[in-house]
DNA sequence: GTGGTCTAGACCACG
DNA sequence: GTGGTCTAGACCACG
Protein backbone atom coordinates (compact mmCIF):
# COMPACT_ATOMS: atom_id res chain seq x y z
CA UNK A 1 0.00 0.00 0.00
CA UNK A 2 1.23 3.43 -0.97
CA UNK A 3 0.44 6.52 0.98
CA UNK A 4 -0.25 9.94 -0.46
CA UNK A 5 0.96 13.09 1.20
CA UNK A 6 -2.31 14.94 1.14
CA UNK A 7 -3.79 13.06 4.01
CA UNK A 8 -2.46 11.63 7.27
CA UNK A 9 -1.52 7.99 6.97
CA UNK A 10 -3.81 6.95 9.77
CA UNK A 11 -6.80 8.31 7.86
CA UNK A 12 -5.70 6.67 4.64
CA UNK A 13 -5.65 3.38 6.51
CA UNK A 14 -9.11 4.16 7.84
CA UNK A 15 -10.30 4.73 4.27
CA UNK A 16 -8.70 1.49 3.17
CA UNK A 17 -10.62 -0.37 5.86
CA UNK A 18 -13.86 1.46 5.15
CA UNK A 19 -13.67 0.56 1.49
CA UNK A 20 -13.06 -3.08 2.27
CA UNK A 21 -16.17 -3.03 4.40
CA UNK A 22 -18.19 -1.07 1.86
CA UNK A 23 -17.35 -3.46 -0.95
CA UNK A 24 -18.03 -6.35 1.42
CA UNK A 25 -14.62 -7.85 1.00
CA UNK A 26 -14.66 -7.75 4.78
CA UNK A 27 -17.98 -8.66 6.41
CA UNK A 28 -19.67 -7.27 9.47
CA UNK A 29 -18.69 -9.30 12.49
CA UNK A 30 -15.29 -10.21 11.05
CA UNK A 31 -12.19 -9.65 13.05
CA UNK A 32 -9.77 -7.24 11.43
CA UNK A 33 -6.02 -7.58 11.55
CA UNK A 34 -4.44 -7.10 14.93
CA UNK A 35 -2.63 -3.83 15.42
CA UNK A 36 0.71 -5.55 15.08
CA UNK A 37 -0.23 -7.57 12.01
CA UNK A 38 -1.57 -4.59 10.11
CA UNK A 39 1.35 -2.40 11.08
CA UNK A 40 3.76 -5.03 9.72
CA UNK A 41 1.70 -5.53 6.59
CA UNK A 42 1.55 -1.81 5.82
CA UNK A 43 5.09 -1.11 7.01
CA UNK A 44 3.87 1.42 9.44
CA UNK A 45 4.36 2.06 13.13
CA UNK A 46 1.91 0.21 15.40
CA UNK A 47 0.95 3.52 16.97
CA UNK A 48 -0.31 4.71 13.62
CA UNK A 49 -2.58 1.69 13.23
CA UNK A 50 -3.69 2.11 16.82
CA UNK A 51 -4.71 5.61 15.93
CA UNK A 52 -6.71 4.37 12.96
CA UNK A 53 -8.50 1.81 15.10
CA UNK A 54 -9.24 4.40 17.76
CA UNK A 55 -10.67 6.65 15.12
CA UNK A 56 -12.87 3.94 13.63
CA UNK A 57 -13.97 2.83 17.06
CA UNK A 58 -15.09 6.34 17.92
CA UNK A 59 -17.15 6.26 14.74
CA UNK A 60 -18.56 2.87 15.78
CA UNK A 61 -17.27 1.20 12.65
CA UNK A 62 -15.06 -1.07 14.72
CA UNK A 63 -15.37 -2.31 18.25
CA UNK A 64 -12.99 -4.10 20.51
CA UNK A 65 -13.25 -7.39 22.30
CA UNK A 66 -10.80 -7.37 25.12
CA UNK A 67 -7.80 -9.54 24.67
CA UNK A 68 -9.08 -10.76 21.33
CA UNK A 69 -9.01 -7.91 18.86
CA UNK A 70 -11.03 -5.46 16.83
CA UNK A 71 -14.18 -6.46 14.99
CA UNK A 72 -16.34 -4.87 12.31
CA UNK A 73 -19.51 -3.64 13.97
CA UNK A 74 -22.96 -4.62 12.82
CA UNK A 75 -24.48 -1.97 10.60
CA UNK A 76 -21.12 -0.47 9.71
CA UNK A 77 -21.61 -1.05 5.98
CA UNK A 78 -24.71 1.11 5.95
CA UNK A 79 -23.13 3.64 8.26
CA UNK A 80 -20.06 4.04 6.07
CA UNK A 81 -22.16 4.34 2.93
CA UNK A 82 -24.30 6.97 4.60
CA UNK A 83 -21.33 9.02 5.80
CA UNK A 84 -19.60 8.79 2.43
CA UNK A 85 -22.74 9.70 0.53
CA UNK A 86 -23.41 12.64 2.80
CA UNK A 87 -19.92 13.98 2.33
CA UNK A 88 -20.15 13.37 -1.37
CA UNK A 89 -23.38 15.26 -1.87
CA UNK A 90 -22.91 18.01 0.65
CA UNK A 91 -19.19 18.71 0.43
CA UNK A 92 -17.40 17.11 -2.49
CA UNK A 93 -19.94 17.74 -5.21
CA UNK A 94 -20.71 21.39 -4.45
CA UNK A 95 -17.00 22.10 -4.57
CA UNK A 96 -16.55 20.32 -7.87
CA UNK A 97 -19.64 21.96 -9.30
CA UNK A 98 -18.45 25.37 -8.25
CA UNK A 99 -15.18 24.90 -10.07
CA UNK A 100 -16.91 23.29 -13.00
CA UNK A 101 -19.19 26.26 -13.40
CA UNK A 102 -16.31 28.68 -13.10
CA UNK A 103 -14.51 26.83 -15.88
CA UNK A 104 -17.57 26.58 -18.04
CA UNK A 105 -17.83 22.80 -17.98
CA UNK A 106 -21.20 21.56 -19.22
CA UNK A 107 -23.23 18.77 -17.60
CA UNK A 108 -22.79 16.80 -20.78
CA UNK A 109 -19.02 17.05 -20.63
CA UNK A 110 -18.99 16.03 -16.98
CA UNK A 111 -21.05 12.94 -17.54
CA UNK A 112 -18.91 11.98 -20.56
CA UNK A 113 -15.74 12.27 -18.49
CA UNK A 114 -17.33 10.14 -15.79
CA UNK A 115 -18.39 7.54 -18.32
CA UNK A 116 -14.86 7.32 -19.66
CA UNK A 117 -13.54 6.91 -16.14
CA UNK A 118 -15.94 4.06 -15.44
CA UNK A 119 -14.89 2.26 -18.60
CA UNK A 120 -11.17 2.64 -18.01
CA UNK A 121 -10.90 1.63 -14.38
CA UNK B 1 -15.38 35.60 4.79
CA UNK B 2 -15.66 32.18 6.37
CA UNK B 3 -12.92 29.62 6.17
CA UNK B 4 -13.42 25.92 5.84
CA UNK B 5 -11.32 23.49 7.80
CA UNK B 6 -10.38 21.30 4.88
CA UNK B 7 -7.86 23.64 3.42
CA UNK B 8 -5.21 26.02 4.75
CA UNK B 9 -6.51 29.52 5.10
CA UNK B 10 -3.81 30.97 2.88
CA UNK B 11 -4.98 28.78 -0.01
CA UNK B 12 -8.59 29.71 0.53
CA UNK B 13 -7.57 33.33 0.26
CA UNK B 14 -5.65 32.52 -2.90
CA UNK B 15 -8.79 30.97 -4.34
CA UNK B 16 -10.78 34.01 -3.40
CA UNK B 17 -8.35 36.23 -5.28
CA UNK B 18 -8.14 33.87 -8.23
CA UNK B 19 -11.86 33.85 -8.61
CA UNK B 20 -12.07 37.59 -8.55
CA UNK B 21 -9.54 37.65 -11.35
CA UNK B 22 -11.18 34.84 -13.29
CA UNK B 23 -14.58 36.50 -13.18
CA UNK B 24 -12.88 39.77 -14.06
CA UNK B 25 -14.14 41.61 -11.04
CA UNK B 26 -10.48 42.47 -10.63
CA UNK B 27 -8.65 43.28 -13.84
CA UNK B 28 -5.12 42.47 -14.93
CA UNK B 29 -2.81 45.32 -14.00
CA UNK B 30 -4.89 46.30 -10.99
CA UNK B 31 -3.28 46.71 -7.63
CA UNK B 32 -4.64 44.33 -5.02
CA UNK B 33 -5.15 45.13 -1.36
CA UNK B 34 -2.04 45.60 0.70
CA UNK B 35 -1.15 42.79 3.04
CA UNK B 36 -2.30 44.85 5.98
CA UNK B 37 -5.58 45.88 4.40
CA UNK B 38 -6.51 42.39 3.37
CA UNK B 39 -5.50 40.85 6.68
CA UNK B 40 -7.71 43.37 8.51
CA UNK B 41 -10.56 42.86 6.09
CA UNK B 42 -10.44 39.07 6.44
CA UNK B 43 -9.60 39.09 10.15
CA UNK B 44 -6.54 37.05 9.57
CA UNK B 45 -2.92 37.07 10.58
CA UNK B 46 -0.85 39.25 8.21
CA UNK B 47 1.57 36.35 7.85
CA UNK B 48 -1.22 34.35 6.31
CA UNK B 49 -1.93 36.96 3.65
CA UNK B 50 1.78 37.27 3.06
CA UNK B 51 1.89 33.56 2.42
CA UNK B 52 -1.00 33.87 -0.03
CA UNK B 53 0.74 36.62 -1.94
CA UNK B 54 3.99 34.68 -2.01
CA UNK B 55 2.14 31.70 -3.32
CA UNK B 56 0.40 33.66 -6.05
CA UNK B 57 3.62 35.40 -6.92
CA UNK B 58 5.36 32.06 -7.40
CA UNK B 59 2.58 31.13 -9.79
CA UNK B 60 3.06 34.46 -11.56
CA UNK B 61 -0.49 35.51 -10.91
CA UNK B 62 0.66 38.47 -8.85
CA UNK B 63 3.85 40.47 -8.95
CA UNK B 64 5.32 42.91 -6.54
CA UNK B 65 6.44 46.48 -7.07
CA UNK B 66 8.70 47.37 -4.25
CA UNK B 67 7.31 49.97 -1.95
CA UNK B 68 4.08 50.17 -3.88
CA UNK B 69 2.28 46.89 -3.60
CA UNK B 70 1.12 43.76 -5.37
CA UNK B 71 -0.40 43.82 -8.85
CA UNK B 72 -2.30 41.38 -10.99
CA UNK B 73 0.03 40.20 -13.73
CA UNK B 74 -0.78 40.34 -17.41
CA UNK B 75 -2.06 37.01 -18.65
CA UNK B 76 -3.03 35.88 -15.20
CA UNK B 77 -6.66 35.26 -16.18
CA UNK B 78 -5.62 32.67 -18.71
CA UNK B 79 -3.02 31.24 -16.40
CA UNK B 80 -5.48 30.78 -13.58
CA UNK B 81 -7.94 29.15 -15.89
CA UNK B 82 -5.27 26.77 -17.07
CA UNK B 83 -4.12 25.86 -13.57
CA UNK B 84 -7.65 25.38 -12.35
CA UNK B 85 -8.57 23.26 -15.33
CA UNK B 86 -5.49 21.11 -14.90
CA UNK B 87 -6.24 20.51 -11.25
CA UNK B 88 -9.85 19.90 -12.06
CA UNK B 89 -9.20 17.24 -14.64
CA UNK B 90 -6.20 15.56 -13.12
CA UNK B 91 -6.94 15.72 -9.43
CA UNK B 92 -10.44 16.77 -8.48
CA UNK B 93 -12.41 14.75 -10.99
CA UNK B 94 -10.62 11.40 -10.57
CA UNK B 95 -11.22 11.65 -6.85
CA UNK B 96 -14.89 12.45 -7.26
CA UNK B 97 -15.28 9.74 -9.83
CA UNK B 98 -13.69 7.17 -7.58
CA UNK B 99 -16.11 7.95 -4.78
CA UNK B 100 -19.00 8.15 -7.19
CA UNK B 101 -18.24 4.71 -8.49
CA UNK B 102 -17.88 3.29 -4.99
CA UNK B 103 -21.29 4.69 -4.11
CA UNK B 104 -22.86 3.52 -7.32
CA UNK B 105 -23.68 6.95 -8.71
CA UNK B 106 -24.52 6.84 -12.41
CA UNK B 107 -23.29 9.36 -15.01
CA UNK B 108 -26.87 10.36 -15.51
CA UNK B 109 -27.37 11.15 -11.83
CA UNK B 110 -24.16 13.13 -11.74
CA UNK B 111 -25.11 15.32 -14.66
CA UNK B 112 -28.58 15.83 -13.18
CA UNK B 113 -27.13 16.95 -9.88
CA UNK B 114 -24.85 19.32 -11.74
CA UNK B 115 -27.71 20.70 -13.77
CA UNK B 116 -29.68 21.37 -10.61
CA UNK B 117 -26.70 23.12 -9.10
CA UNK B 118 -26.34 25.37 -12.12
CA UNK B 119 -29.99 26.35 -11.97
CA UNK B 120 -30.02 27.06 -8.28
CA UNK B 121 -26.88 29.10 -7.85
CA UNK C 1 -23.41 -12.66 32.87
CA UNK C 2 -22.63 -9.33 31.29
CA UNK C 3 -19.36 -7.56 31.81
CA UNK C 4 -18.90 -3.85 32.14
CA UNK C 5 -16.04 -2.08 30.43
CA UNK C 6 -14.88 -0.16 33.46
CA UNK C 7 -13.23 -3.05 35.15
CA UNK C 8 -11.18 -6.07 34.09
CA UNK C 9 -13.30 -9.13 33.59
CA UNK C 10 -11.34 -11.19 36.06
CA UNK C 11 -12.18 -8.71 38.82
CA UNK C 12 -15.83 -8.68 37.87
CA UNK C 13 -15.84 -12.44 38.23
CA UNK C 14 -14.11 -12.11 41.58
CA UNK C 15 -16.86 -9.76 42.68
CA UNK C 16 -19.48 -12.19 41.49
CA UNK C 17 -17.93 -14.93 43.60
CA UNK C 18 -17.42 -12.66 46.59
CA UNK C 19 -21.04 -11.66 46.56
CA UNK C 20 -22.20 -15.23 46.44
CA UNK C 21 -20.10 -15.90 49.51
CA UNK C 22 -21.13 -12.73 51.28
CA UNK C 23 -24.81 -13.45 50.80
CA UNK C 24 -24.14 -17.04 51.83
CA UNK C 25 -25.49 -18.53 48.66
CA UNK C 26 -22.17 -20.31 48.63
CA UNK C 27 -20.97 -21.52 52.02
CA UNK C 28 -17.52 -21.63 53.51
CA UNK C 29 -15.93 -24.98 52.81
CA UNK C 30 -17.87 -25.47 49.56
CA UNK C 31 -16.08 -26.33 46.39
CA UNK C 32 -16.46 -23.72 43.67
CA UNK C 33 -16.77 -24.41 39.96
CA UNK C 34 -13.69 -25.73 38.26
CA UNK C 35 -11.84 -23.29 36.07
CA UNK C 36 -13.18 -25.05 32.96
CA UNK C 37 -16.74 -25.14 34.19
CA UNK C 38 -16.85 -21.51 35.14
CA UNK C 39 -15.13 -20.36 31.98
CA UNK C 40 -17.70 -22.23 29.89
CA UNK C 41 -20.55 -20.94 31.99
CA UNK C 42 -19.41 -17.33 31.70
CA UNK C 43 -18.20 -17.63 28.10
CA UNK C 44 -14.82 -16.44 29.04
CA UNK C 45 -11.22 -17.45 28.42
CA UNK C 46 -10.07 -20.05 31.00
CA UNK C 47 -7.02 -17.87 31.65
CA UNK C 48 -9.35 -15.19 32.89
CA UNK C 49 -11.01 -17.46 35.43
CA UNK C 50 -7.60 -18.74 36.44
CA UNK C 51 -6.60 -15.17 37.12
CA UNK C 52 -9.70 -14.68 39.23
CA UNK C 53 -8.96 -17.75 41.30
CA UNK C 54 -5.34 -16.72 41.74
CA UNK C 55 -6.48 -13.34 42.86
CA UNK C 56 -8.96 -14.72 45.38
CA UNK C 57 -6.41 -17.23 46.56
CA UNK C 58 -3.92 -14.46 47.26
CA UNK C 59 -6.60 -12.79 49.34
CA UNK C 60 -7.20 -16.12 51.13
CA UNK C 61 -10.81 -16.20 50.09
CA UNK C 62 -10.27 -19.40 48.14
CA UNK C 63 -7.73 -22.16 48.56
CA UNK C 64 -6.71 -24.96 46.29
CA UNK C 65 -6.65 -28.67 46.91
CA UNK C 66 -4.40 -30.19 44.37
CA UNK C 67 -6.14 -32.36 41.88
CA UNK C 68 -9.51 -31.65 43.45
CA UNK C 69 -10.36 -28.03 43.00
CA UNK C 70 -10.85 -24.67 44.66
CA UNK C 71 -12.68 -24.27 47.94
CA UNK C 72 -14.10 -21.39 49.89
CA UNK C 73 -11.86 -20.79 52.88
CA UNK C 74 -13.07 -20.68 56.45
CA UNK C 75 -13.56 -17.11 57.57
CA UNK C 76 -13.82 -15.82 54.04
CA UNK C 77 -17.23 -14.27 54.62
CA UNK C 78 -15.83 -12.00 57.30
CA UNK C 79 -12.70 -11.35 55.32
CA UNK C 80 -14.65 -10.28 52.23
CA UNK C 81 -16.85 -8.03 54.29
CA UNK C 82 -13.78 -6.44 55.80
CA UNK C 83 -12.06 -5.89 52.46
CA UNK C 84 -15.19 -4.51 50.85
CA UNK C 85 -15.84 -2.20 53.76
CA UNK C 86 -12.28 -0.95 53.68
CA UNK C 87 -12.44 -0.22 49.98
CA UNK C 88 -15.83 1.34 50.38
CA UNK C 89 -14.79 3.77 53.07
CA UNK C 90 -11.29 4.56 51.91
CA UNK C 91 -11.65 4.56 48.15
CA UNK C 92 -15.19 4.44 46.80
CA UNK C 93 -16.82 6.93 49.11
CA UNK C 94 -14.17 9.69 48.93
CA UNK C 95 -14.41 9.55 45.16
CA UNK C 96 -18.18 9.73 45.16
CA UNK C 97 -18.13 12.51 47.71
CA UNK C 98 -15.68 14.52 45.67
CA UNK C 99 -17.89 14.36 42.61
CA UNK C 100 -21.00 14.95 44.69
CA UNK C 101 -19.49 18.09 46.12
CA UNK C 102 -18.40 19.29 42.69
CA UNK C 103 -21.94 18.83 41.40
CA UNK C 104 -23.49 20.42 44.45
CA UNK C 105 -25.33 17.36 45.69
CA UNK C 106 -26.52 17.74 49.28
CA UNK C 107 -26.28 15.03 51.98
CA UNK C 108 -30.04 15.00 52.06
CA UNK C 109 -30.31 14.31 48.34
CA UNK C 110 -27.74 11.56 48.58
CA UNK C 111 -29.53 9.76 51.35
CA UNK C 112 -32.85 10.14 49.51
CA UNK C 113 -31.38 8.61 46.38
CA UNK C 114 -30.00 5.77 48.44
CA UNK C 115 -33.34 5.22 50.12
CA UNK C 116 -35.06 5.03 46.77
CA UNK C 117 -32.49 2.55 45.57
CA UNK C 118 -33.07 0.33 48.60
CA UNK C 119 -36.79 0.34 48.04
CA UNK C 120 -36.62 -0.43 44.35
CA UNK C 121 -34.08 -3.23 44.27
CA UNK D 1 0.11 17.66 39.79
CA UNK D 2 0.31 14.04 40.84
CA UNK D 3 -1.06 11.24 38.76
CA UNK D 4 -2.78 8.15 40.06
CA UNK D 5 -2.24 4.76 38.51
CA UNK D 6 -5.88 3.84 38.17
CA UNK D 7 -6.49 6.02 35.18
CA UNK D 8 -4.49 7.01 32.11
CA UNK D 9 -2.66 10.26 32.56
CA UNK D 10 -4.28 11.83 29.54
CA UNK D 11 -7.71 11.33 31.09
CA UNK D 12 -6.57 12.66 34.43
CA UNK D 13 -5.45 15.79 32.64
CA UNK D 14 -8.83 15.95 30.91
CA UNK D 15 -10.51 15.76 34.32
CA UNK D 16 -8.25 18.47 35.63
CA UNK D 17 -9.29 20.72 32.77
CA UNK D 18 -12.95 19.83 33.10
CA UNK D 19 -12.93 20.70 36.76
CA UNK D 20 -11.30 24.03 36.11
CA UNK D 21 -14.07 24.78 33.64
CA UNK D 22 -16.79 23.46 35.92
CA UNK D 23 -15.66 25.59 38.84
CA UNK D 24 -15.31 28.50 36.45
CA UNK D 25 -11.69 29.07 37.27
CA UNK D 26 -11.34 28.93 33.51
CA UNK D 27 -14.10 30.64 31.54
CA UNK D 28 -15.76 29.71 28.28
CA UNK D 29 -13.94 31.36 25.42
CA UNK D 30 -10.62 31.37 27.25
CA UNK D 31 -7.56 30.00 25.60
CA UNK D 32 -6.06 27.06 27.46
CA UNK D 33 -2.35 26.40 27.76
CA UNK D 34 -0.60 25.47 24.58
CA UNK D 35 0.32 21.83 24.23
CA UNK D 36 3.93 22.61 24.96
CA UNK D 37 3.22 24.84 27.93
CA UNK D 38 0.96 22.35 29.64
CA UNK D 39 3.29 19.46 28.96
CA UNK D 40 6.12 21.38 30.62
CA UNK D 41 3.94 22.43 33.51
CA UNK D 42 2.73 18.91 34.19
CA UNK D 43 6.07 17.28 33.40
CA UNK D 44 4.50 15.13 30.80
CA UNK D 45 5.21 14.33 27.18
CA UNK D 46 3.60 16.73 24.68
CA UNK D 47 1.97 13.77 22.96
CA UNK D 48 0.08 13.01 26.12
CA UNK D 49 -1.32 16.53 26.33
CA UNK D 50 -2.11 16.37 22.63
CA UNK D 51 -4.11 13.27 23.34
CA UNK D 52 -6.02 15.04 26.09
CA UNK D 53 -6.83 17.94 23.81
CA UNK D 54 -7.92 15.61 21.03
CA UNK D 55 -10.17 13.85 23.46
CA UNK D 56 -11.73 17.06 24.74
CA UNK D 57 -12.11 18.38 21.23
CA UNK D 58 -14.03 15.28 20.19
CA UNK D 59 -16.33 15.94 23.13
CA UNK D 60 -16.66 19.55 22.00
CA UNK D 61 -15.33 20.88 25.28
CA UNK D 62 -12.39 22.47 23.51
CA UNK D 63 -11.95 23.69 19.98
CA UNK D 64 -8.95 24.75 18.01
CA UNK D 65 -8.13 27.97 16.27
CA UNK D 66 -5.50 27.27 13.74
CA UNK D 67 -2.09 28.57 14.57
CA UNK D 68 -3.36 30.14 17.76
CA UNK D 69 -4.32 27.39 20.15
CA UNK D 70 -7.13 25.60 21.93
CA UNK D 71 -10.10 27.41 23.42
CA UNK D 72 -12.87 26.49 25.80
CA UNK D 73 -16.05 26.11 23.78
CA UNK D 74 -19.24 27.97 24.56
CA UNK D 75 -21.62 25.85 26.55
CA UNK D 76 -18.91 23.53 27.78
CA UNK D 77 -19.62 24.27 31.43
CA UNK D 78 -23.15 23.01 31.08
CA UNK D 79 -22.07 20.11 28.93
CA UNK D 80 -19.47 18.97 31.46
CA UNK D 81 -21.90 19.27 34.33
CA UNK D 82 -24.46 17.28 32.41
CA UNK D 83 -22.03 14.49 31.51
CA UNK D 84 -20.67 14.32 35.05
CA UNK D 85 -24.13 14.29 36.58
CA UNK D 86 -25.29 11.59 34.21
CA UNK D 87 -22.36 9.38 35.05
CA UNK D 88 -22.81 10.10 38.71
CA UNK D 89 -26.46 9.15 38.84
CA UNK D 90 -26.45 6.31 36.33
CA UNK D 91 -23.11 4.68 36.96
CA UNK D 92 -21.28 5.81 40.08
CA UNK D 93 -24.18 5.91 42.51
CA UNK D 94 -25.81 2.58 41.62
CA UNK D 95 -22.45 0.93 42.14
CA UNK D 96 -21.90 2.58 45.49
CA UNK D 97 -25.46 1.84 46.54
CA UNK D 98 -25.11 -1.78 45.60
CA UNK D 99 -22.03 -2.14 47.76
CA UNK D 100 -23.59 -0.09 50.51
CA UNK D 101 -26.61 -2.35 50.63
CA UNK D 102 -24.44 -5.45 50.61
CA UNK D 103 -22.52 -4.10 53.57
CA UNK D 104 -25.62 -3.00 55.40
CA UNK D 105 -24.87 0.71 55.36
CA UNK D 106 -27.91 2.80 56.24
CA UNK D 107 -28.96 5.99 54.42
CA UNK D 108 -28.39 7.83 57.67
CA UNK D 109 -24.79 6.61 57.92
CA UNK D 110 -24.11 7.52 54.32
CA UNK D 111 -25.34 11.06 54.67
CA UNK D 112 -23.37 11.46 57.91
CA UNK D 113 -20.19 10.34 56.21
CA UNK D 114 -20.85 12.75 53.39
CA UNK D 115 -21.49 15.58 55.82
CA UNK D 116 -18.20 14.90 57.55
CA UNK D 117 -16.44 14.89 54.21
CA UNK D 118 -17.93 18.24 53.29
CA UNK D 119 -16.79 19.75 56.57
CA UNK D 120 -13.27 18.42 56.40
CA UNK D 121 -12.34 19.25 52.84
C1' DG E 1 -1.14 -13.60 22.10
C1' DT E 2 -4.19 -8.90 22.39
C1' DG E 3 -4.53 -3.77 22.88
C1' DG E 4 -3.27 0.71 25.65
C1' DT E 5 -0.31 4.14 27.30
C1' DC E 6 3.63 6.77 27.46
C1' DT E 7 8.19 8.78 26.44
C1' DA E 8 11.64 10.90 23.47
C1' DG E 9 12.26 13.07 19.72
C1' DA E 10 11.90 14.47 14.89
C1' DC E 11 9.84 16.91 11.11
C1' DC E 12 6.37 19.62 9.10
C1' DA E 13 2.64 22.92 7.74
C1' DC E 14 0.49 26.77 9.16
C1' DG E 15 -0.43 31.59 11.26
C1' DG F 1 5.02 30.74 17.91
C1' DT F 2 0.96 27.02 17.18
C1' DG F 3 -0.68 22.15 16.61
C1' DG F 4 -0.35 17.47 13.91
C1' DT F 5 1.77 13.33 12.55
C1' DC F 6 4.85 9.79 12.79
C1' DT F 7 8.58 6.64 14.29
C1' DA F 8 11.00 3.72 17.59
C1' DG F 9 10.60 1.50 21.36
C1' DA F 10 9.35 0.33 26.08
C1' DC F 11 6.33 -1.40 29.56
C1' DC F 12 2.08 -3.07 31.14
C1' DA F 13 -2.52 -5.26 32.03
C1' DC F 14 -5.43 -8.40 30.32
C1' DG F 15 -7.39 -12.82 28.04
Amino acid sequence: MEFSKNQPIYLQIADYISENILTEKWKEGDRVYSVRELSMKLQVNPNTVMRTYNHLQSEKVLHNQRGIGYFISEGSTDKIRKIKKDNFVKIDLPEIFKTGKLLGVSPRELSDLYQNYLKEV
